[in-house]
DNA sequence: GCGAGTTTGGTGACGCGTCAACAAAGCTCT
DNA sequence: AGAGCTTTGTTGACGCGTCACCAAACTCGC
């Protein structure tokens, strides 16, 4: 490996400032979310596209699609939550190798429950700190990025 | 809890991106840290400010200011990593309370060997994407977005 | 010097996340 | 139909991270 262009100061402190910000930004949203609702983020992640289905029931297949989940990550978090009642797993009919997941009344009351003060807790300290021109400038880069590693 | 302001599509986009983001370029990064060098981001983290100090020796509180760690999150890094021989933990001469980090020949020639590859996949993955004013847009609103979580 | 409160670090339990390995079921090609 | 490959989901081990708790040592006021 050849001396690389290090980080000149100002690539640096960004750097730090975008590592920085991740860690406090979840932090803080962990928080917030666990003292008002008891969820987790990854609670609230799974809670979202299942409340949003038709009779809370979706494929665990498709639920891993929609957040962006490997299975065996997915597995592991249905089986915390259905260990607490929010989720149940049903056989699935059409393909006898799937898994349903289901969110149960407990479960879509947490959703429920959790989902204005999460959006105000996100809008506190996100979208009421930027301009309206710095939403259009992250929006773009950040889809940049996202392409150039989807691209690898 | 009042009915919130919803995200309007664009912030919901935006959030979605970020989230995406977060998970995407942290898993890059990790892998190929990992598959180049046998270390992990938090490892990463914690060697850089020990090489950077006069003979590889910062004590435990200092480290974890250097890095926005809390103590206990340090503390199990430490025990990780000194089972791995990356570095010894010594007593603290001058508070006994105190816990000096020292980083081990092994541990100076894990983080130079891995310092310019991980550069790279920050350049290739970051910088070499984003434009001079995307830069310098982004570097301000990190740094707002962090101001504002700190005034909580 | 002594006692109260603070600072520093460590530990155990538990949730989160990845990897490797596995099993069961579907699919494809002959 | 059957061999081989792929898809789907689970599990166990382990690293990462937080919280609650503890113990030792320092500090400050008396």
């Amino acid at each position: 490996m050849a001396e690389p262009r290090w980080l000149d100061e100002r690539e640096a402190r960004l750097w730090r400032a975008y590592l920085d910000l991740n860690r406090e930004l979840n932090g803080a949203l962990e928080r917030h979310l666990e003292r008002e609702s008891g969820l987790s983020n990854a609670d609230y992640a799974l809670l979202v596209p299942l409340s949003a289905a038709p009779d809370g029931l979706v494929r665990a297949r498709d639920l891993g699609v929609a957040v962006g989940w490997e299975r065996s990550r997915l597995s592991h978090q249905v089986a915390r939550m259905e260990k607490r009642g929010l989720v149940v797993r049903e056989v699935c009919p059409e393909d006898a190798r799937g898994s349903m997941v289901r969110l149960t009344p407990a479960g879509r009351a947490a959703i429920e429950a959790a989902a204005p003060g999460h959006v105000d807790t996100v809008r506190r300290y996100l979208f009421d700190v930027l301009t309206d021109e710095e939403v259009s400038v992250l929006d773009k880069a950040f889809t940049k990025l996202l392409a150039r590693i989807a691209a690898d």
